[in-house]
RNA sequence: GUGGGCGUAGCUCAAACGGUUAGAGCGUCUGGUUGUGGCCCAGAAGGCUGGGGGUUCAAGUCCCCUCGCUCACCCCA
């Protein structure tokens, strides 16, 4: 048998509820902010992915879903969401509507990894983003809209996790001195962390590994070498988060997987924090458009992962919305009667009445079995003698006793039953 | 990419040392009622025991390979 591809999942029905209720707990709180959906391609050009992640990535490195389409061009399934949404900003001359274009998305990320618990090879993302405006209350912005839809879902026991990487002209002397600190210690790194001494110093200080971690207390800290601009932007966000009483802790450490942020960086963590349990994180990426040659555009959103957030949504005991109720099952008890039946449920769906409708004929009995297993309150039996009377026979599911009424009369009889049982 | 655990019906699980035709519960369908549900009872359908190879008179069971699931590392959401 032909089985589903490694690491992706099929949503089954009874997951749809809880689905339901992250995406649409996540629009409703966008709309309320006047953030506006975008939808971009799934597939996109490779370059769009490897000249925004950064080289040294281990998402550019061997994560991307990449391969060549007829025509010779490199196309790379969407590994993250926000290279994609500042593209589709500068494609199509956003930068013309009032600034910052408050944008959101629900979407696939598709990266190439082991699975393991929380993680899947196509996995599911809210996002946001917001562009054109480098002012630090749109970062606090970004991280009320995540941190109340995480409350509005009922998960209270975040730990919001902040830190400020600077801008690109302090980067350098940033980097020099963690390659200054580490480089004498190189024998007590790992072979991973010595790799990243040249590649990508930033990184070592997101490494797991109890000695590197240890080292990494005494690390020159990326709040000291940032410039002016930069801390008074942090010093700023950092009012407001406190002014909208969102708890923040600062970890010098988190420094985010992808390059291309610069200044603020954020992650929401749970509390009992495995080793990949990361909820949701993003930061602030002013130089990203540049990468993809374009205009500068400052630019601060985030991802979430919704298989994560429903991981956490366990946790919180919070429950979904109920689906479109069932409220009648309509039984042709003869194939001669589908037709009618099919009518009949047509007629009620009209006024918004949920009907299910058996599609063969066959005994009371099975159908009667059929529409208690439903959530109907009502049954309509359609057979050879209702047919040749006109009527259709009504059956209450609570027990109560069954009534006729001729066909014409059958919707506004059923309604008055359903009203009766309320 | 590395390491551990596990693969028997749609689901949850049985099948002593290797030994007849691989069983049960739940679920599904049908019947018990020539046209009346839930409860109860009965019956049926549903398995190449993940796949391939090997050992053996004999393999769901032992060995090898492979695929898949799962957990952890790594990394990320």
């Amino acid at each position: 048998m032909i089985q589903r591809p490694r690491g992706t999942t099929d949503r089954l029905p009874d997951m749809a509820p809880a689905w339901r209720l992250v995406t649409e707990t996540f629009q409703r709180q966008c709309e309320l902010r006047g953030f506006v959906p975008i939808s971009t391609p799934t597939i996109e050009r490779s370059e769009l992915f490897t000249r925004t992640t950064g080289d040294a990535t281990d998402l550019a490195q061997k994560e991307m879903y990449s391969f060549e389409d007829r025509g010779g061009d490199s196309l790379t399934l969407r590994s993250e969401g926000t290279a994609p949404v500042v593209r589709a900003y500068v494609q199509n001359g956003l930068h013309n509507l009032p600034q910052p274009v408050k944008l959101y998305y629900i979407t696939p990320i598709f990266r190439y990894d082991r699975p393991q618990a929380g993680r899947y090879r196509e996995h599911h993302q809210i996002g946001a983003e917001a562009l054109g405006d480098a002012s630090p209350a749109v970062d606090a912005e970004v991280i009320d809209l995540l941190w109340s839809t995480y409350r509005a879902l009922g998960i209270d026991d975040l730990r919001l996790e902040l830190n400020s990487l600077g801008d690109p002209d302090t980067r350098p002397a940033y980097r020099q001195a963690l390659v200054d600190y580490f480089t004498p210690l190189a024998d007590r790194l790992d072979s991973e962390s010595r790799e990243r001494l040249t590649s990508n110093p930033l990184r070592i200080l997101d490494s797991k590994s109890p000695t590197v971690t240890e080292l990494c207390e005494r690390a020159p800290r990326s709040l000291d070498y940032l410039g002016e601009p930069a801390l008074a932007h942090f010093q700023s966000l950092q009012a407001l988060l406190e002014s909208l009483e969102i708890a923040y802790t600062i970890n010098h450490r988190l420094v985010r997987g992808l390059d291309y942020y610069n200044r603020t960086v954020f992650e929401f963590v749970p509390p009992d924090a495995g080793s990949q349990s990361t909820v949701g994180g993003g930061g602030r990426y002013d130089y990203l458009a540049e990468l993809i040659g374009a205009a500068h555009v400052p630019g601060v959103g985030f991802g979430s992962g919704i298989e994560r957030v429903l991981l956490n949504l366990e946790r919180s005991g919070t429950t979904a919305l109920p689906p479109q109720p069932i409220d009648v099952y309509v039984a042709p008890l003869a194939d001669a009667a589908v037709a009618e039946a099919m009518r009949l449920a047509r007629r009620l769906r009209i006024t918004g009445v949920g009907v299910e409708c058996g599609f063969r004929g066959a005994s009371p009995r099975s159908h009667l079995r059929r529409a208690s297993r439903s959530q109907a309150r009502v049954a309509a039996l359609i057979g050879q003698r209702e047919m040749e009377r006109g009527v259709v026979a009504l059956k209450p599911l609570n027990g109560t006793a069954q009534v006729e009424v001729v066909q014409a009369e059958a919707v506004n009889g059923i309604q008055s039953v359903l009203a009766e049982e309320t």
